[in-house]
DNA sequence: CACACTATGTGCAATTTGTCAATAGAAAAC
DNA sequence: GTTTTCTATTGACAAATTGCACATAGTGTG
């Protein structure tokens, strides 16, 4: 089931409910400095692989905008174009954090909802009594 | 900390991670029918609370329209003007379960990310040996 | 030199989201 | 009995986000 291209969403689909790709990044970027091509194959490793590349340089550019990491150009170490290289700010890691705190209450939620859900699984199908 | 407003984004702060109202509003609906108004008022135990009742009767529009939910009008058992009470589909049912397969992966997810994050965190202030 | 891979960026259209304003019935307060 | 409050829903527009097609360019390989 595509959660991509035109209309999709009238046919009945629906996409991720995780907004995931910021807080991953900074993530990345907490455990090491990164360019962006690198980062974008790491991206696999927290389900968000096949993200366009586009949208990922432009959250690299947005929030070194916002000061939340910062870069330098490499032109040495590189297999093909200059590299741009991300590193987090203090103010990253502020952020990050708050990130944390929101996820720690997003599974919560989550887990609530699933829990709900089941709840009602159960209720619909009681245990037949044994005669 | 505030999530909304014009320019939010600039002051460093974040919003949530999760788009929860519609999985919310299906779970609800799962449970049993109901109107807009008392639906507003349970997404506070989901995380959701303060919602705009704006947002929350058009994503119920929107479902409809999708197919997902169907709507009645009640004009009874109110105590303001009729009530649009809905209901779940039966393809509003798949897309819940639907729901709950990607809410099981999101929060694998979000586990995973908590996990490094604190790993990182205890790599960079390692247990002192005690001489 | 043609081609694949590495590396980043621009611009626009479509989609989603937030907010303000409007309407209107019923119940409670005064 | 009329003003206010609570109940209940909707329309329209602005702002923000996202997806996608396309552009650019350096490096290594056959």
């Amino acid at each position: 089931m595509p959660r991509r291209g035109p209309g999709w969403r009238q046919h009945g689909c629906s996409r991720r409910a995780v907004r995931f790709l910021e807080p991953v990044l900074l993530l990345l970027l907490h455990h090491r400095p990164a360019h962006g091509y690198t980062l974008l194959e790491q991206l696999d490793s927290f389900g968000l692989g096949g993200s366009d590349p586009t949208v990922v340089y432009r959250a690299l550019r947005e929030m070194e905008e916002r000061g939340w990491v910062a870069s330098v150009w490499d032109r040495e170490q590189t297999q093909g174009p200059p590299r741009r290289v991300y590193h987090l700010t203090s103010l990253g890691d502020e952020v990050l954090r708050f990130w944390v705190q929101d996820l720690e209450e997003t599974r919560r939620m989550v887990d609530q909802f699933l829990q709900q859900y089941y709840q009602h699984i159960i209720e619909e199908h009681p245990v037949q009594e044994e005669p």
